[in-house]
DNA sequence: GACTGACTCTTACCTGAGTAGTAGTCGCTG
DNA sequence: CAGCGACTACTACTCAGGTAAGAGTCAGTC
């Protein structure tokens, strides 16, 4: 339940710790240079800020820090899912899908595919309860 | 297409105008009153400083300052759920539905009105092509 | 062995959000 | 009309995110 609420360079940094899982401050920064030209530095003294929040650690491997995530990738986009459906809809989920479907275009695979999901979810709930 | 990112107690006051239509700092203060305790100060310079960025407008109605917003709810609803999805799952709404079916309690009375809307939607869809 | 390049560490600065104190204004009441 | 209460305007301060320069360190090279 932590108060996981990663800004918006951090997550990108994130998102690549995840993906690469280890990762010393230059890949990360090569990792997000097409979207963003960040000094070398920018993204140490981010990466430095994010571990004294405990959202990473590192360990010396030579002369170079190698970081990786403490984080669980699911568990911070459910909470920031969760978040801003609770702040947004008073956490009513249907009301949050009822904007991605009418907000966002969506394919008609897409729809099938979540037709398929609320089944399965329904066929679930049938057997737990 | 407004970078419409509302911080945390922007959304909030935002949220009691939406609401109210019309509202002075006193109201707005007493709005939020249950969640939060804030000075009456601090809600008048928070009001200020959102019309700074132009979010809301006020007019002088006697002595007291009548506030209203100059976002719609469904606008910043849409761009923030949307502006997450683009971060959290590169804009793949399935991808997001799955997330908050998987992760929140729904109901299966929520899910029976998302399927209901799914098909509102997949017909619609026909109906365009 | 001095030079260069790749790194880290430290420090600094800006901006926006959030929070509130103080001063000043004005209408009302005793 | 002095004082009180309700308001606004102004000012200030803290904190986090973001961005980066500068200093120091060390391995490899000419």
């Amino acid at each position: 339940m932590a108060k996981t609420h990663l800004a918006e360079l951090q997550l990108a940094i994130m998102q690549v710790l995840w993906e690469k899982e280890y990762a010393t401050v230059a890949e990360v920064r090569e990792a997000l240079e097409p979207e963003r030209q960040l000094a070398h530095t920018t993204v140490g003294t981010m990466l430095s800020k994010m571990e004294a929040s405990g959202y990473v650690a590192h360990r010396s491997e030579g002369r170079v820090n190698v970081y990786h995530s403490l984080l669980v990738q699911e568990q911070v986009s459910r909470s920031m899912v969760t978040d801003l459906a609770e702040r947004l809809f008073h956490g009513d989920v249907a009301d949050l899908m009822c904007h991605l479907l009418d907000g966002c275009e969506v394919t008609s695979e897409e729809l099938a595919r979540l037709t398929q999901l609320i089944q399965d979810k329904e066929r679930e709930m049938r057997h737990d309860q």
